[in-house]
DNA sequence: GGCTCCATGTAAGGAGTTACATGATTCA
DNA sequence: TGAATCATGTAACTCCTTACATGGAGCC
């Protein structure tokens, strides 16, 4: 049947398909501009730091889906990476095989406290639910000033991607506001 | 200064924090029973396989937050466990001290692929969409069903608490709804 | 000459996953 | 008596994190 070599190559993980993607998107470029791109990204669940980044390259490369040419300008062994046919490939496949669970809530670290919010004091729990609020307000206002950067630059599709986020934020604050409301 | 020892302690996981604050609110209970509520959960997340959740406990006991007895009249080995004086202060300065990243969007693996949709054919981006819009529209089947049952049996609490996840997920349809337009 | 950024990497360790292993209880 | 469920655990492995280590490039 199918070769279970060249295909069937254990799924990556999102970290994995997520630098992938990346790459196969904004064309040659070298782990660090990965890096920092991950840093200021406004979902710090993508840490990407070191210990992570170069071994993953590494793997993705020996899986023959990146490939790395040494930057002979540079001294300080720069290597530009970009992606292979096959690796442009394993990004589209990523993202055309929508697994079943990706409708699933997102794991939200507020949602989780608020389960047990009762374990406090019934004085001290609206104090906590309004810092929740605050910091999802703060937030909210970087990721919209974001938005209106990209727009500034014209890159629409970026805006739109980000203002997901702005969607979910917002969401949170009127369902904290209700449980406020009930706590109250 | 302050010891080191009692209060001190390495901050603890999501997941460790969690079952801290379920045993603490459920009462005595077996690691198998939170397993179970865990697999249960509508966020996939939290998987607390037997190689996680074993050795958490046995963490957690060694570090005083949990206490476990045997159940006499199990002869399955059968353990209840139950929160310490310790671990009740450590679940709730967990819910108390709301960290500052807690505000940030949820990391949520739609938002993440959509930031890559233009790597597909364009005639290829908008089925994907709809595939995560059928899959985000029948997870939150799951949680609204799950709410009316809770309401029904009377945990307007536990209700309120799972309305954040569809608050997030009609949030997502909303948006996916608004890229979908922008790539039709 | 020294500071900051660019740039790559390793080492030790933690936490979680899957798969395996074992055995008691309950119910048809 | 056999199957499903209750119940606890270990072993091997993977991936990620933090902290460390190294050195060139650009600028004042």
């Amino acid at each position: 049947m199918a070769s279970a070599d060249t295909n069937d190559r254990k799924s990556m993980t999102e970290l994995e398909a997520c630098v992938l993607a990346l790459i196969a998107l904004e064309g040659p470029c070298t782990a660090y501009s990965i890096r920092k791109q991950f840093e200021e990204s406004l979902t710090s669940t993508w840490h990407a730091s070191t210990g992570s980044i170069y071994p993953l390259i590494r793997r993705m490369t020996e899986r023959g889906l990146l490939d790395r040419h040494a930057v002979a300008s540079d001294g300080r062994g720069s290597n530009e990476l970009s992606v292979t046919p096959a690796g442009k490939k394993a990004a589209q496949a990523w993202l055309k095989a929508v697994p079943e669970w990706i409708g699933e809530p997102a794991a939200d670290p507020i949602r989780t406290r608020l389960n047990f919010v009762r374990l406090l004091a019934p004085g001290e729990r609206v104090p906590v639910i309004e810092e929740m609020m605050d910091a999802t307000r703060a937030s909210l206002r970087r990721v919209e000033r974001s938005m209106d950067q990209l727009k500034a630059e014209g890159r629409d599709v970026d805006a739109l991607a980000v203002s997901g986020a702005a969607y979910e934020l917002r969401a949170r604050l009127a369902w904290l506001k209700e449980v406020r409301t009930y706590y109250a």
